[in-house]
DNA sequence: AAGTTTATTGACTCGTCAATCAACAAAAAC
DNA sequence: GTTTTTGTTGATTGACGAGTCAATAAACTT
């Protein structure tokens, strides 16, 4: 009974069991039996249309960062001003979505995964990027010739509570790492010294 | 040719080697043979004494912590003052040791497998709450109240641009992440805020 | 209607790997 | 000097897993 046109509909949801496969794993350690079950197909079919399991999980970690893109874009188109722009793209980092088990998975994992698969490096390139440049179009204005340097210290922060907040025992608190985040700002703006 | 007391000597060439292995891969993915192989020895041996692969690698994680927090008291015996005692941690926290391929594997794997590894997530618990009470140490006669908050902002960003550090391409640089959290430190203990 | 493309899977290959075990060797204890 | 403890490994087990392939079937093309 084969319907044409389900490369994308398999992909996605190859994608999608994926996340939750690593999810549940903790890790990368997840057979490409196991997420093609998951997705309701063979392993065969899986690897039919990814090719190899390497290529599953770049495709996962786009739609991951695809994800967090759309968030951030959401957040911003919202947002009123220069602080307002910061705080928007300060909370879609710490959103409860980012803190789902798969999405925690999925982040340790591709950290560990860029070490040693090029694709892997390039695609948190750029979201390092995306995220700089975010945080600078906020900053300009604020910071002045500062906005470089509290762009790169701010970014680091980000990645720094979210790395605490999601390894901590207990329930991980989004708003908290906002505040901090957010009070780094405020002194970082208020003594622009040499 | 058993000679005796043998069990620490070949224990401890486990560790390293599992160490060197790690940084190899780039990921847990490491063979016992592998291990065994570059410690120089049966792998049977390697679980003669181990009992496990998981107990391998979390005696790897104990050495690797047990590592740093020796430089950091290295660091500290050192150390003038509290501004000094707080640069001695920065310092110590971004050393050459740190950036090697080995360490930052290591780092890295063990973030990921205090996700699921319980006695994993226990010995990172016991890493930061050590950086905390460091940190604490120097800020206590420099921040007073607000000591706490700035710690625990700071203990994030060095988390935090060790992971920038290791990740962007090209040669990690310590000396500029210390200079940067050396920012964040003297903008906050300026402003005081409510 | 014959041929081509797309979808799909069960069965299979070939390899790997953690863990176990039997056996051997040397030192220590008795 | 025999028994026990400690060190050591080759061989084996038992399981699993990535990737391939032949075969089947529906849809689309000509």
């Amino acid at each position: 009974m084969p319907k044409l046109g389900m490369e994308p509909i398999r992909k996605a949801a190859l994608v999608k069991a994926t996340i939750v496969e690593i999810g549940r794993a903790g890790s990368l350690d997840v057979t490409v039996s196991q997420i093609a079950k998951r997705a309701g197909m063979s392993s065969a079919l899986a690897h039919h249309y990814f090719g190899s399991k390497e290529e599953i999980f770049l495709a996962a970690m786009r739609h991951i960062l695809t994800l967090y893109g759309a968030e951030v874009r959401g957040a911003l188109a919202a947002a009123q001003g220069p602080e307002g722009r910061l705080r928007a793209v300060l909370t879609a980092s710490f959103s409860p979505g980012n803190f789902r088990r798969e999405a925690v998975s999925a982040w340790l994992n591709f950290w560990v995964l860029a070490q040693s698969v090029p694709e892997a490096r390039r695609l948190l390139a750029v979201y390092q990027r995306r995220l700089r440049s975010n945080l600078l179009a906020g900053l300009r204005p604020l910071a002045g010739a500062r906005a470089e340097s509290v762009a790169d210290g701010l970014g680091a922060l980000i990645d720094g509570l979210y790395l605490r907040e999601v390894l901590k025992s207990g329930a991980p608190d989004g708003a908290a790492a906002v505040t901090v985040a957010l009070d780094y700002l405020t002194s970082q703006l208020k003594g622009p010294r040499a």
